[in-house]
DNA sequence: AGGTAACATTTGTATAGTTGTATAGGAAAT
DNA sequence: ATTTCCTATACAACTATACAAATGTTACCT
């Protein structure tokens, strides 16, 4: 007779917790050592439960802070319009961004190319995070041509929202012009950012936004979770 | 696999952000909260990571005021002449001079002797700071003959430099005699004008320099930061 | 103009809590 | 005998929170 291990009925009971909805999605568990008093075990038995939950992906510890229920994972549209907000409040999640950097610096050649800039011009960049529901979601990070859009970084700072900020500048509409998908492994900062271990997928998408008259207004890069974001294609609306 | 600390990671980007001129020397980092949110982490693994960069000396930090890029360490040329503005306008770092009192009295043995003085004759005296780019490098102590250069502190208080003071009074040139260097700990006052901890090392040189014909003019001491200077003998120029 | 008081900002310090990792060892199943 | 499961302990790394101390700013009064 094989008898199930304690660590494994640990995770069912856990699990059940979960789906039951005594534990809410984002919410914190109780401390690993409190748990382990719970079941009446050492702390170890416990996190060999929570190791078997988090590689299912249903929770996901942070040093230091806690373990949590981890959410599901987004559905994010990649079409020819794409909108952050409206992408994340269309599936009722609540959407917020971070700004981590706002600067104006000399476009590299990639960049100029993008935009259609001389080498060198002056571009506004914005480097945030995206979260959904609290848990980050994405990296970004938006260039937009300095000498067209002056002062736009304060408009950033104000709204966070592109849209907004464009719309200040009289471009209503902006549409992809392109948009390129690899799979990457995430550096060190970016899993920081992320809260994702060193080291796992990620999804990077490289897009050109330009408005109604065709001209590029954004070239923006981001950078998502894989284990949190499944991009989908087509089904335009 | 013994994963880099996330503080580490920290202070390696930030030592590359000011390597790549993002923060300027002598500028303000932003604020450890700031940082905090940038990097996605905790107030403390921030300052961590400026821990150890402080550690390194390439950053110091002030209560209530910010933390700081700290000066490259200036290579400060000890030949046989020795001129404080020159010496920095030459690295392109903006050299300042901040008079701290300035004051007629008697002299003392050891002046007298340098500056060939009968005991007990009359010596101004200019005690000051030495600052690039607005950080202070070393405290001075000039000390000139009263019956030779009556006056002396009016035209230091106007110019605050040496030479130009010096030139009033007939004196276009002047080199060193002699030169003595010894390593110090900073006293509380001396700390307090410098910006560093009491106990830091410091550089104490003491100088006689004289006119062409081997008259003694100004009998000085200075005290380096020792943290921020380095003293380079030889290769006269 | 100058001083002063109040306030907000920022770094320094202390304490406690939480997860991550390493090591060592006992008990039970195969 | 060996492996797996679990306990026990200790320490490192990071978070969370609160408050103290120094600084810079601004408003206001004289």
């Amino acid at each position: 007779m094989a008898r199930t291990p304690v660590w494994k009925s640990i995770a069912i009971a856990l699990t059940d917790d979960i789906a039951q909805g005594r534990y809410e999605t984002g919410g914190k568990l109780p401390a690993e050592a409190q748990l382990a008093t719970r079941f009446g075990v050492n702390r170890h038995t416990v996190r060999r439960a929570l190791a078997e939950m988090s590689e299912q992906g249903l929770v996901h510890s942070r040093r230091g802070a806690g373990v949590f229920v981890a959410a599901k994972p987004t559905d994010y549209p990649i079409g020819r319009r794409v909108r952050f907000h409206q992408n994340l409040t269309r599936e009722g999640r609540s959407p917020a961004k971070q700004i981590l950097t706002l600067e104006t610096r000399a476009a590299s050649a990639r960049e100029a190319k993008a935009l259609q800039l001389d080498p060198g011009a002056e571009v506004h960049v914005y480097d945030g995070l995206s979260l959904a529901d609290g848990q980050p979601i994405a990296l970004f990070q938006s260039i937009f041509p300095a000498d067209r859009f002056p002062g736009i970084l304060d408009a950033l700072q104000e709204q966070r929202s592109v849209t907004a900020a464009l719309q200040k500048f009289g471009v209503g509409d902006y549409t992809r012009i392109e948009t390129r998908i690899t799979a990457k492994l995430a550096t060190a900062t970016q899993a920081l950012h992320l809260r994702i271990a060193e080291g796992s997928p990620i999804l990077r998408t490289t897009g050109v936004n330009g408005d109604p008259q065709g001209r590029p207004v954004e070239f923006g890069r981001t950078w998502f979770a894989g284990d949190r974001v499944t991009l989908t294609v087509g089904g335009e609306s």
